[in-house]
DNA sequence: CACCCGATTATCT
DNA sequence: GATAATCGGGTGT
């Protein structure tokens, strides 16, 4: 299992939340491994009014601002977590990646119990969902996805996915237009 | 299957 | 006081 290192985040933010379709999100609890393949990311940096850092830093963004690698968790609608990873380029203050959906690959009966048993399709294909599914809370926000720990994203030992999408992003009412959502069905 | 709506809270105006 | 990078359950076709 290799883990990316910070070099691939210190990228612009779209080709990042690209590339990061077809790695592995890794969550280890105690003994408890989960994981799962990433097939559905959104890019969001400071320079876009759908970002949550285009209005400067405040408490809740900061981690956006923060060092590359690590992560972003929000709590939105009252009661979802979503997590991102920081990622850009020297062109822009502030960026991160929202991973949005996985596939589950180890773990998946913690999985089901974390999220009240429901069918594997709709595990974690959310990012309210994933993050459910994974046990990611608001204690995770700053944390560093490149070292082994808890929480990190690793090369996947799958092929690469061949059919990657790039639709507009979800859920948002500004910078509808861009067409930095990437999704694949592997 | 499409659409609607409530939950529930941090953040900003 | 309004809004939000959502979800799941409900209703109606």
């Amino acid at each position: 299992m290799q883990i990316i290192q910070s070099s691939f985040y210190q990228r612009n933010t779209v080709v990042v939340a690209k590339e990061l379709i077809g790695k592995v999100l890794v969550r280890q609890i105690d003994d408890i491994t989960l994981s799962g393949i990433i097939n559905e990311t959104e890019a969001y940096s400071s320079d876009d009014p759908a970002c949550h850092a285009y209005n400067g830093k405040t408490k809740r963004n900061a981690s956006l601002f923060g060092p590359v690698g690590h992560a972003y968790v929000y709590f939105t609608y009252g009661c979802h977590f979503c997590m991102n990873v920081v990622a850009r380029d020297n062109s822009v203050t502030a960026g991160g990646v929202l991973i949005r959906s996985i596939i589950p690959l180890e773990g998946v009966e913690s999985m089901q119990k974390l999220r009240g048993n429901v069918y594997q399709k709709n595990l974690a294909n959310g990012p309210g969902k994933l993050t459910q599914a994974l046990a990611i809370n608001r204690d995770f926000d700053t944390v560093n996805l490149t070292k082994k720990g808890f929480l990190f994203i690793a090369e996947s030992s799958n092929r690469l996915p061949y059919n990657i999408k790039a639709t507009p992003r979800i859920g948002i009412s500004k910078g509808q237009e861009k067409p930095w959502r990437f999704a694949t069905s592997l």
